[in-house]
DNA sequence: CGCTACTTTGATAGGACTCAAGGGCTGTGG
DNA sequence: CCACAGCCCTTGAGTCCTATCAAAGTAGCG
């Protein structure tokens, strides 16, 4: 746990709004202090599911996965996260995590005083719009992704990881052609709901027909039009 | 829609915190009124996914359906709401409603101005805290939802439907043993990613194990403790 | 009473899981 | 430096669950 930089007001600017407010304005406050720069390698966790919630986190660099265990000790993957996103909103309601974190390569992460948060809220209306704003779009992406899983062949779910993989780690760019997949198959398997012997047939065969190419963890998108063509539910009527 | 009443206090009671302590204060504010008792029948839509949100509700009896309709047309359930539950919280993200909402029996809703809501976030601590902890408990609810499609088969999923269910539909009590069920075996089917012949199928054979009886729409459990078997995980090894 | 929409039931087929075996990489220790 | 264990990934064969297709039964409604 080191705390020394200063390159947070950039790293904020990308992760937006949120932290950024909290910083300009200082970095002490009532309530507890902001520690940067923390440092996780793979299989660290970031918080327990069950622990107290005294913080949220912004990925600075790297990635995590988030995942609920149940109590017949099947644990569910509910998603994968990268630089610049804010993990701990399940914490908000019951003072407890629901959901574990897990780092999957080294990353570098900041946490942020529950307090805090909830003190700039009171103090900035904006600031509060905007925890409510993240809020209803983590709901609504928890909706969107119900949906891939729900009404989608395993074929389609696995183009749209690796679309979805490719926009969110592409940044600034449009896409990402190259991706490195920083989790392993039994993760992806385990999140998309299927089993890791599925991912692998199934990436196998993209490789086959020339849409990806894959070896081990390296990716690289070959053909984005048939990937996409993947994606989609093959629909053998016109929609309005 | 009528504006008629008062047994509000006893409804928003129910719904706690969120409602109760906008009207405790009163009924008219800035940022606009709130509508009382507003009549919906089967088949009505409360929103549309895409309209602008200017209200948040909240459901004083009846029952209404969630849904979201994707690009290739196909419609994707997201929840069943009843009595006491607030709707409308998807369109705090973008200013518009990322689902649409349809009732499916006789219902009688109240209508929130959204900036009613957001004023007294700004004016109460303890209600934006609870505001913001509704949203989080949206989150964890999605998430424990997404475990029941990812992880279960078809008669986990309808066994842990009915359960659910009974436990909503419950109130006080501390299970429903009688149900009626106003959403169509098709509703059923779309919310849990099923078909309705696999529902039906489900049902009946419930039926032959003697764990429900089912008519229709009314349904009643008759065994609960085998109703709970069914739902759960079918392990061969004991789990820690 | 007949129309329509919903539900039930049956037969069949296909997609994903399970089980099983083999291959490749990594790290450790001799 | 090489041998070996362990883990992850890949590939194959067979099975099961659920979707699909098809048809008949039921209820609600004008």
């Amino acid at each position: 746990m080191s705390s020394k930089g200063d390159s947070c007001t950039e790293c904020f600017k990308k992760s937006q709004c949120l932290a950024e407010k909290i910083l300009l304005s200082g970095k002490s406050y009532l309530g507890g202090e902001i520690i940067n720069n923390i440092i996780y390698r793979p299989g660290d966790y970031i918080y327990r599911q069950g622990e107290v919630c005294k913080h949220l986190f912004v990925i600075k660099t790297g990635a995590v996965k988030s995942q609920i265990g149940s109590i017949d000790g099947i644990d569910q993957i509910i998603g994968f996260h990268f630089s610049t996103e804010v993990l701990g909103f399940d914490g908000l309601d019951c003072n407890k995590y629901v959901s574990s974190v897990i780092v999957l390569e080294n990353s570098i992460v900041c946490a942020f005083p529950r307090q805090l948060v909830e003190m700039f809220c009171a103090v900035s209306p904006d600031f509060q719009r905007d925890l409510i704003a993240r809020l209803s779009r983590e709901i609504t992406h928890e909706h969107q992704f119900l949906m891939l899983i729900n009404k989608n062949t395993a074929e389609q779910r696995v183009a749209l990881f690796l679309l979805d993989l490719s926009i969110r780690l592409g940044g600034r760019e449009v896409v990402k052609i190259d991706i490195i997949l920083c989790m392993s198959r039994a993760d992806i398997a385990n999140y998309l709901g299927l089993v890791p012997e599925t991912i692998s047939r199934i990436l196998s065969r993209f490789e086959l027909k020339g849409v990806i190419a894959v070896r081990k963890k390296k990716l690289k998108i070959i053909n984005m039009k048939m990937l996409n063509e993947y994606s989609h539910r093959h629909c053998c009527y016109e929609i309005a």
